[in-house]
DNA sequence: CATGAATGAGTATTCATTCAT
DNA sequence: GATGAATGAATACTCATTCAT
């Protein structure tokens, strides 16, 4: 008899590592969402720790390909390509919004393990946006800034609609997993990018 | 004499919820920091949530007073209000870094009890926003604008310092703890209101 | 051309069992080091309690010829004959180390299902030993004793090298692998038989 | 409530222990027996390891102050000292059957932990041998003997009543827990030391 | 005030075994 | 003959909490 298990453990495990957290989600919890034996995840994972390093890799690997798209625009234009790639971005978070959710929080952690599976993609990506930068910055269309900066702006605007859906619906009542906001939420963030690292652009929120 | 173990606790929890997570910290890890016996903890506040709402509530209460040590400023100018709340609320997360960094965390988690807590703050927090963008539109210091998303964006930028604290250092190999820090990234985010709250000013950015 | 599963199966269980015990033991341990499919123990063995029967019942059957092919020398001596078994089972523990070791041991425990096997080799071991006794105390070979006696102070001795090797190599740094060991252990033996068990006989030992 | 736990934790686990291995016996087993909660074997001795730690190195302690006890009479003589420690080694095991028989049989597993505790202690009581054996050949009460071999085959006969406890009663219906065993066994030994190590005696077992 | 003993529910993980293929 | 998937019971251990002292 076949029952795909992996799959399925794998769509519980981010559904519960999302909602509570990955210490607060237990193997049996995801088990039994999932509908199978707690000893299945063993035996596809060892362990807990190992079905956790397995999501974040995938995921960050399907991350870094939607950068890595969007780069060969680098040549005909930095800002362009910049803007490709934030779109690129903030879709594939909304495509994952679980996934995306639960990284974002638990890479404050102090879970070793975490952080090195993550710091090692995250190199990557910082190393695509300095180049990206550099070039901007040398054929004249980005202001001359310190990229680090801009970087922590520009990641807070895109991890922000995961990090606090709560705060985002029931205090502003705004509904991030609604494919209008993903769009008019890039509007937003693209004018930031105008304003604060483009070179003599007009601003224009509507 | 007696060390002052409701204190002990309270530092201790706090530093452990931050690196560790609510879920992933024990009570007798907490016990065990604050060289206590973990019996003391559910003598104090009852038991473990018990000390969570604790350690919640009493931010929070300071975090408000922030912002509402700032909003008499309205009358007198609604961008220069805002600039100041956006500071004092800066610089208030920037003194209990722990909690800060924890709270944007948590908040995100499925903990019903965590978000009732928070939930209330964060409407009075809404609200005093509410007031000064309304304030500011009417007296057209500020352009025609959705304050929610406004909201995100700022928020985003509020807390990102905080969330990710290794990616910054070890990645950007910027240094958040140092009271330089502090300064100017509330530069650059005041930077953003100007172009992308206020209407017709100049950005500029050092 | 398939491996031969069957014989692997055991060498590698044999080895485990004797460093881990039998309980200490897992089948995919056993399944591991012999490069196997844990599935095909019991396909061999049905379980892993059919495994140890398996172990069991091979080694004591060849334990039992050893005795039996120096028995024929009893009509000759029952002196000679005593000291031919001996030798025998001696060289023949040493040539299985690991199962020699492994039975010395487990025979100890209270599994039921262990003691029964064994227990009916043992008997007729004893037979053996008894109608040599006889035989020596009727022809005046050996002294006037309790036969039981003397044999639990013989199996002492030849199960001492299986049963303690650590003792005997690190901290009394003889090594019962050797050749050399089991020869010059034979001879203590023997000298011991001659004092304590044979009529007027003078001990040397070199 | 009192219920003096920790006691009836060691008396159980010792009776499991020897009866059916570590390995084979289970926390729950421990608690069951000691009818207490198996939480509580945390809570006193860590874990399992630790209790087994707790175990052995109490009755090393005291076996070692039982041959310590004997030392003195070396200035007399060294037969009668010799003698004197096998008695009270004899005694002793037979004043602890149950972790007389466990540690016989668990030191020739491949617990490191284990094997480490008891080298030490074995390492004190071969220095005590070694100064009886060098003293008694000094004094010439000793033959010119290796006393390495003369100590596997002392310690092998002290061992096997121990050891072999099914063997002993079932098939030679001989009953080691009985004080007129111990007794009568210790002569026997005492004749073998007459018979090898001692210079110029003549044997007599009645 | 403070603590050590004790508990029972809960944790992740390992186990021998079964079964369809 | 042989294997990978799957299971359920059992494993050691941790947890927050209670309670008598």
């Amino acid at each position: 008899m076949r029952k795909n298990s992996k799959e399925t453990i794998i769509t519980a495990a981010v559904l519960l590592f999302n909602t509570k957290g990955f210490a607060g989600t237990s193997i049996r919890d995801i088990a039994a969402k999932a509908n199978i034996n707690p000893s299945n995840i063993g035996y596809y994972f060892d362990n807990k720790l190992g079905l956790l390093e397995h999501c974040l890799t995938t995921y960050f690997e399907h991350y870094l390909e939607q950068i890595e798209s969007a780069l060969p625009l680098l040549e005909e234009s930095p800002s362009a390509c910049l803007k490709r790639v934030i779109e690129s971005i903030l879709y594939y978070q909304f495509s994952d919004i679980h996934m995306s959710r639960f990284i974002v929080r638990e890479m404050s952690l102090d879970s070793q393990t975490v952080r090195e599976i993550m710091s090692t993609y995250y190199q990557k990506e910082k190393y695509y946006f300095h180049v990206i930068f550099e070039n901007g910055m040398e054929r004249g269309e980005f202001r001359k800034l310190s990229p680090a900066y801009a970087m922590i702006q520009l990641k807070g605007q895109l991890s922000m609609p995961f990090l606090n859906p709560h705060y985002i619906t029931e205090v502003l009542h705004v509904f991030p997993q609604e494919r209008y906001f993903a769009e008019k939420y890039l509007e937003h963030i693209l004018s930031w990018i105008d304003a604060a690292v483009l070179e003599n652009k007009q601003v224009a929120i509507s």
